[in-house]
DNA sequence: CTCACTTTGTGCGTACGTTCACAAGCGCCT
DNA sequence: AGGCGCTTGTGAACGTACGCACAAAGTGAG
């Protein structure tokens, strides 16, 4: 109660972590609507292309401001540009990838971000095969050169797809040069100051996440074998 | 006490989404540890590497039972088994991956899936190019092979990195087929029934969350920017 | 055997996220 | 102009998740 809070501002504080993670679905779902030429949709049409509730719609969308019209619905180019400004994608964001090799060089080719607006600025990589080689119209620059590209384009994001093994090395130095946040698809847990925000991307978890249900289809009686063993194991050990 | 879990029983319904999904990251830890031959590990320890608060760790692995030894920690061995074990992964699961473009390939050279549970058995594309060339030891099999590949390898996960415009196709074409679990990797929501079990990784919205999160870093007095302007459009539309 | 020390397993308060359900608001039709 | 139908925005109930803090349970020393 002390700072803001008490009527409806859910504006107040800052927007949600689980909302902020679904705007981008709704971004894209937004875009291809545009493409489709619908200039107006509601939160029904909107949140079922989005694969979510349209409550839930309506709330997330709601912490951004009020741009909706009752019995209407949302303009669709008006929310896209209310998103895009929210997300800071009024703006193009310089982008290092460190690490070249199949995962990096997928990165660099793809055309997806560049639509989205981010602007790959710099590749980097210690393989000296690889430096000076042009990937989708950048050159690698040499692991030496990190700072200065960081630098150099004024980099605050920062990919890194090297092995594990470097991960957090590079991650050292990506910082100590200025990236603020980065996005890591090595198999590793970084550690980094807490003004720097990491994500990960990481197919192996996903995969046994999958694996994890997939299991427990194999059990229709609701208990799968692994209970019982489970179960078994604690009346011989207690 | 045959059915009976009223008293303490975590157990009793299934592990939380949560915890499912911190589960592989203990078990790399884990792995980690093991390499380095360390035999017992304390849940700060085990927390510590993992990237987690102790006390959210040892609440994870209570759902899995009591595996612990008060006093002394986990048995290192002993407990990567048994969340291996209810993962799934003391089998190995058969994989298709559909689309061998730039991510496929990388896909299918990723030593990280083999080494983890899963087993790439299959490899279906359109290109007529591609059909037929090996990658990683496995021969690229036709589009209209698809179901004859999962059928033959009982596959049970399918991995789409085709074009977002043919997701939705594949897709309706692996649960046809018999797969029940798919990692999505095309920027669209799939569409399937609901025992089948969807993950999708998106690299273009990790990136956009990054793009939020350093925008608000922006502005240092807390009000950032758009809150202004928010605010403002407020004033004048209300 | 007892005591001091370590570490697990978990009850409980709190925070966060989701969903329902409906009043408020808007446009259109009469 | 007034009423009707549609859709938003949100209060409130519910459910899930987090993390503190501590009793329970183990180890090892004396
Ligand atoms: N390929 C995949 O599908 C996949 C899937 C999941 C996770 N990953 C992870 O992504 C990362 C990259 O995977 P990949 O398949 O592209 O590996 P890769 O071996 O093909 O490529 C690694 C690249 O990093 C470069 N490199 C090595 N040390 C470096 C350093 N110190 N500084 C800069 N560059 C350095 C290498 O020269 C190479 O080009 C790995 O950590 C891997 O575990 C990959
Ligand atoms: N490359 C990346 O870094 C990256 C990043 C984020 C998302 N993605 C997404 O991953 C997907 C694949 O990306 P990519 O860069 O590998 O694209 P790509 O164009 O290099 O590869 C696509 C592959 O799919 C194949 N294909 C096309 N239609 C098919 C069909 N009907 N059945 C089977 N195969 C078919 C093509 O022959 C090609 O080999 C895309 O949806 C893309 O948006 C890629």
């Amino acid at each position: 109660m002390t700072t803001s809070d008490r009527s409806r501002g859910p504006r107040g504080r800052g927007i949600p972590d689980a909302t902020v993670a679904r705007l981008p679905v709704y971004l894209r779902a937004l875009s291809t609507l545009a493409d489709d030429g619908v200039t107006t949709v509601s939160s029904e049409e909107l949140a079922t292309a989005a694969g979510v509730n349209s409550a839930k719609l309506r709330k997330d969308l709601s912490y951004l401001g009020s741009y909706g019209t009752r019995g209407v619905g949302y303009d669709v180019d008006y929310l896209v540009y209310q998103i895009s400004r929210e997300l800071g994608l009024t703006q193009d964001w310089p982008v290092v990838i460190v690490g070249l090799g199949h995962l990096g060089h997928a990165l660099a080719n793809y055309g997806g971000f560049a639509s989205r607006g981010f602007a790959i600025r710099a590749l980097v990589d210690a393989d000296p095969d690889l430096v000076g080689t042009e990937i989708a119209g950048t050159t690698v620059s040499p692991l030496a050169d990190l700072e200065e590209q960081v630098r150099q384009h004024a980099v605050a994001i920062g990919v890194i797809a090297t092995p594990a093994a470097v991960a957090q090395d590079i991650a050292d130095r990506l910082v100590a040069a200025g990236v603020s946040s980065i996005l890591n698809f090595a198999p590793i847990v970084l550690s980094v100051p807490s003004q720097v925000e990491v994500r990960k991307v990481d197919m192996s978890i996903e995969l046994q996440i999958l694996a994890f249900h997939e299991q427990r289809k194999l059990a229709p009686g609701g208990r799968v074998a692994s209970e019982l063993a489970r179960d078994l194991a604690e009346a011989i050990g207690r």
